[in-house]
DNA sequence: TACGGTATTGAGCAATTGCTCAAACTATTC
DNA sequence: GAATAGTTTGAGCAATTGCTCAATACCGTA
């Protein structure tokens, strides 16, 4: 929660008490919740619990489970952005880059913060409307992508692609230890992805070896 | 006022007189519910109204809501799954395979059976051991990637993985118009796969090379 | 026509949901 | 200590859920 800066203004400023500490725990719990009994267990009362505080703090807090819920999608999507956005920056060279990207995904896996995106996502089609407030609050990542693209030469937002692309995977392949989905590993996918577009190859190869001139040897850009 | 008739159309009113006809309007309600308002929507009143009968028979006829959505989930997967293996079986060519595939798949998303196996793969994450049961009944998928392999020749379950692939892609990208995602296209994807996994580009190359001899019959812009 | 089993219905129950509310607690300032 | 504002609590309401059940409409058969 990097909240650097000599003074920055937009954030909305909430009442300054304790409440701060409550609203730190009711997001802490609705991100575990999410992680574990997913968004159509993520109740109130599941979510205080989880806090260690009555179910009636979060309509004090948020008006609602559904705002509370975005708020930890918020914050969630914040800190993944942040550091996506610092690895973009500091990276000299695109394999550079997705070394980066990679080390950064599978903590956010660890830490259960892929599975608050997956379950927004997923979850949110159940609830009229709230599709498009999850679209809102990951619109940040959008305009990430175009400076990546800057960053890029190929024209290819591979920086955005890979947490989106490893998420779309995790989305299908982690779920629930099916067998069959969770069978198909990155190779397969990517062989797939070949056999899927052969007329295609020839060309993008070309692109590939521009951006990556040798396997192990790292094509410098920026 | 509605006739009886095995008529796979898209009138949800249909009058039941007889346990079969009965069973067939519900799993085609479920069918519906799954698709219009997702498996947390499905409810039992919500798939019986679709039906045009009582809720009651939901549990008389399935024993529960779940048996019921999973019924649903085996009538979509062993049309689809017949229809893939006719395919293969009729199929002269990998081309030729993946172009009937990709028609099929396309019929499945219009008539909303695609929505149906994201919907029971996705929302069976929220009830405990459902998963375990959705995976279960999308086993013979496995056994069919088997065969499709032994008739393929490189070793790449192609005829398995377009649905499969297409099914992550349309998990991810397809959710409530969520932008970002949206637009990541399929050839992105497969850009996105290329780069990701350049080291393996040239062996996977000589694969696609002995699987197509002659690629460029799709008609792919090149 | 009467009978017996099947199919269907509406009412209703227990549990859970999002959410409200009045009372009670806490911290700060007089 | 008292007043005030902010915070927390438990009870409770209306709606919805999965599911049960007794009553009844339906149908083939005797």
């Amino acid at each position: 929660m990097a909240k650097s800066g000599p003074r920055r203004a937009g954030a909305p400023d909430i009442k300054v008490g304790r409440s701060a500490d409550t609203r730190a725990a009711l997001i802490r719990g609705a991100v575990a919740a999410l992680g574990d009994v997913g968004f159509a267990g993520s109740s109130a009362r599941e979510i205080a619990d989880r806090a260690g505080c009555n179910q009636a703090l979060v309509f004090y807090h948020f008006g609602s489970v559904t705002e509370l819920l975005l708020a930890a999608l918020d914050d969630v999507s914040a800190r993944r952005l942040a550091a996506y956005s610092q690895a973009l920056d500091e990276a000299s060279s695109l394999t550079d880059l997705l070394e980066s990207a990679r080390t950064i995904f599978s903590e956010d896996l660890d830490s259960g913060h892929v599975a608050v995106l997956v379950e927004m996502i997923t979850g949110a089609q159940s609830t009229p409307g709230l599709g498009e407030q999850v679209a809102a609050r990951l619109a940040p990542w959008r305009d990430f992508a175009e400076v990546a693209v800057r960053k890029a030469v190929t024209g290819s937002p591979i920086a955005l692609l890979v947490p989106t692309r490893e998420l779309a995977h995790g989305v299908v392949a982690g779920f629930l230890g099916l067998e069959l989905l969770a069978s198909l590993d990155g190779d397969r996918v990517a062989a797939l992805a070949l056999f899927d577009r052969a007329g295609q190859v020839a060309r993008l190869l070309d692109m590939a070896g521009a951006a990556f001139p040798a396997e192990d040897s790292t094509g410098d850009q920026t």
